[in-house]
DNA sequence: CATTTAATTAGAATTATTCCAAACAACTTG
DNA sequence: CAAGTTGTTTGGAATAATTCTAATTAAATG
């Protein structure tokens, strides 16, 4: 069963518009963790302004979080659907997708140590390929 | 017993000059977590490029972490001196450091999930204060 | 279908960060 | 410890990711 777009946007009372559609599409059938230049490359009927801004919602609502901390030091964005963490490949800057964690304990530690009601997370792991020559 | 900074250095092959020295030295002695701008207003005898340059070479060597995913969308730094992970209040910007937690489970489950070793890590946490009203 | 409200757009503006090439300072070696 | 080598510092210019602006257009509502 597909993901359905349209009700997607809906569910958080974003405006169903030819642009978003297009760009949340995008997002969630695709496994890269585009930047907005790269999303214009491949999206270039919708104006850089307005992947900002869309991606800039989307990330607002929930439905898409930020990568922050690549090679390139540009934002990287990923759907979504699933909570998440990313692990990068500090040789190809490949980033991947991994859910194999439960974050509770994680997220009570951080209750814990400051009082805060925990909102959201981000974490990124660095690894190399263990089989590349040193 | 203070720390060394010059041995801080020395220990990761980097020349002791002035600029290192007062950098790192404040690093190691603030609990903030500044952006280079505001290195720069506490320590204006150093260059803003040399404060770029030195922070970046503290970061390749381990001795500084880069905060990214702040609402101001600078980079943050923080003197690495034992491991430990960031929450940030989402309504203050406050930072907070934390060591509360192993890590060692979720690296493994880094590894397992792409098959890397893994090197680094960078965990964030986003609260609110539950006393604030709503 | 008319109205309201919000989204889109091109292009200008901003600004954090990087780059540059010259001057200087730290370490090394004899 | 003098001279040399290497790496560091610097002011300022350059870059480029992102944000802003104000005008246009499209979506939702009833």
């Amino acid at each position: 069963m597909a993901i359905d777009i349209p009700a997607l946007l809906q569910k958080h009372s974003l405006k169903v518009t030819q642009q978003r559609l297009a760009l949340l599409g995008y997002l969630v059938t695709h496994e890269t963790h585009p930047t907005a230049e790269m999303i214009h490359a491949e999206l270039p009927e919708i104006s850089l302004a307005t992947i900002y801004n869309t991606l800039d919602k989307l990330v607002e609502v929930g439905l898409v979080v930020i990568i922050e901390g690549t090679a390139d030091g540009k934002r990287h964005y990923d759907f979504y659907g699933e909570p998440h963490y990313h692990i990068i490949n500090t040789k190809t800057q490949e980033i991947f997708d991994a859910n194999n964690f439960d974050v509770q304990p994680l997220l009570q530690a951080g209750r814990e140590a400051t009082g805060l009601d925990i909102t959201d997370y981000h974490i990124e792991l660095y690894g190399v390929d263990p089989d590349d020559a040193k």
